[in-house]
DNA sequence: ACCACATGCTGAATCGAATCAGCACAGTGT
DNA sequence: ACACTGTGCTGATTCGATTCAGCATGTGGT
């Protein structure tokens, strides 16, 4: 309960001694179109700032149908480790456009998420940032059609809806060209996509290809496993004890990379000296383990601020963006 | 851009044969103070539902001034490791109650604080909860006077605020008694407070030190360090260095422990056998090593759920919350 | 002296719901 | 036949801004 002293347009509008409509027109700046002597204007402005107007938005929302608001609705994303920093990016970007963030989390249930779009929908927000944990494609919520809206970290190619996602392609060329760089060329990848409508291994396994074919390099295996610290160690353990080796191991995420640390060390193989590893996410636990983890980095914040920054972009009119990825060092990599 | 055919309360009425206001007073379940037949009821509701009316709330707001909106600020919970589910809770509180969050990061800049705080009374949202990363003294911002607020994670000996706190003596004890049923007696302290302000880590040293003083035991002795994992790792490395040595060894943070961990297992030493070790958060990052990290949990939903409930009920007239935190047992503490 | 035109402003309607004050009618008691 | 009470509803106003349509006044040309 806002307990602000209730200053309205009329007042100011009272102080100056002009009409409502005036006072309308000089403090929206359409005084262009209104003709409005420098005297009044500057009579205006300074009865504004005397008696600290602040319009009132449901007054304005209720007439101009807008509330400067923005949606932004997603499975996981707050509670999550790594992906919520897509909220922090998507909140600087609204604020620098004079827009507040609405949050709602549906924790994957259809049936939250339905009204939750609904409530945003009912609260007349200027568009919807629809926001996915882990890159994937998806069916545009029914909720969604008719309102504006700008997919993050997902896609529908079945609708013709703005799109943000992360370069996954790029981004496996770039984990490869790492280890190329070191001039390793027995190159393994840990855990492929589980998910059927996750899209991020599957890109970044044809980028780690390409880049590999340009050094004229295969990928040697694939060890298949749930992106998870537990999998990742279960998996390299059970490859290590069927006599795996490599120069160079892509891991598809961080956690994934922690588990291979753990069973590399128990297996008595040292990072980067008897194995190098790489992998993605480019999360604060890369730099938590030791060696520090050589991580190809989403860009969280900046996908964010892209989806909203695009859906509060009247010339925005749909098309994919594809941010790219870069890379943070560690020093999981053999030097060459 | 919402474009949801306009359906209003006219509408409605029209179609129901009755009056703006005798539809209003039915579907706002006002009926009791206005005598409405069970027929113009029914056909009232018929008609809503027909029609599939929905309020516009911008309308509604500027009557009755409220917005079915809280606010949300805090300096980094949305990008954080594991303060975000605070944020999490807080949403599904607020949605049970028919409210949406709006949320605002300040990155602890308090000129930005100070702006989103404004634009948050600016539209009228029924309250705001104001939270911190980490538990600490603060002073109530500006803005929030004369406005509803509840404190989370934090606290303003100063003002009359509600405030919701995790229960950190509590878990200080929780800690110590893990320990004290394993049969340790030399006990170490890693990690207390660096920052004034922060009044975690000096609440667990009471909690400790109680639990431990009920079994005869002091803390054997005390390592400071900042809540990092590198820190922990050389703050650990050094005290072991040093000829430091204990049987049970309590971190304020899993970050520290994580570092703590390395740092032990550089000196050959193993947890549990030689060593036993517990920590604070109950975060992912405690079940992602080996052993897995016994920790006290912080209950980060409850707390965002509990600082929305009272920020919403009305009779709620300040005073403190305290949550108790609770064990999630890991094998990092030595079997008797 | 008269018209044309630019200048600088205002009145009133509008957005959609909430709510106060009160009205028409039916039934009951005397 | 009359007042009285209870039932079931409605008209009109209000919240605070935006915005359309138009009205005085002054100025210059012929």
């Amino acid at each position: 309960m806002a307990l602000r002293r209730s200053v309205t347009l009329e007042d100011v509008a009272r102080r100056a001694g002009v009409s409502r409509t005036t006072a309308s027109y000089i403090l929206n700046g359409h005084s262009a179109q209104m003709r409005i002597s420098p005297d009044t204007e500057a009579r205006v402005r300074g009865a504004a700032t005397d008696l600290d107007y602040r319009p009132n938005r449901s007054a304005r929302s209720l007439r101009t149908r807008r509330t400067a608001t923005v949606g932004l609705i997603s499975d996981q994303i707050a509670g999550e480790q790594y992906g919520s920093s897509m909220l922090t990016g998507a909140s600087i970007a609204a604020r620098e456009l004079d827009h507040l963030v609405v949050m709602g989390e549906s924790g994957g249930d259809p049936e939250l998420e339905r009204l939750l779009i609904e409530e945003m929908v009912d609260r007349h927000v200027d568009g919807v940032v629809y926001a996915t944990r882990t890159a994937r494609t998806i069916r545009l919520p029914a909720g969604l059609r008719g309102v504006r809206a700008v997919l993050l970290n997902c896609e529908d190619p079945t609708a013709q809806v703005a799109c943000v996602l992360p370069d996954d392609e790029g981004g496996g060329r770039l984990a490869a060209a790492e280890l190329v760089a070191a001039g390793l060329v027995h190159v393994w990848v840990l855990g492929v996509d589980p998910v059927p409508d996750a899209t991020a291994g599957r890109r970044r396994m044809v980028g780690i290809r390409a880049e590999l074919a340009l050094a004229g390099i295969a990928v040697a295996g694939v060890v298949d496993c749930d992106w998870t610290v537990g999998e990742g160690f279960a998996a390299t353990r059970d490859w290590l004890t069927r006599g795996g080796r490599a120069e160079g191991l892509i891991c598809m995420n961080d956690r994934l990379a922690m588990g291979a640390y753990q069973a590399l060390a128990e297996a008595g193989l040292r990072v980067p000296d008897d194995i190098s590893v790489v992998s993605f996410d480019g999360s604060a636990l890369a730099s938590w383990l030791r060696p520090e983890l050589t991580s190809v980095e989403l860009p969280f914040p900046e996908l964010g601020a892209l989806a909203v920054r695009r859906l509060l972009d009247p010339d925005d009119h749909g098309g994919t963006d594809s941010v790219p990825l870069s890379v943070r060092a560690g020093g999981s990599v053999r030097r060459r």
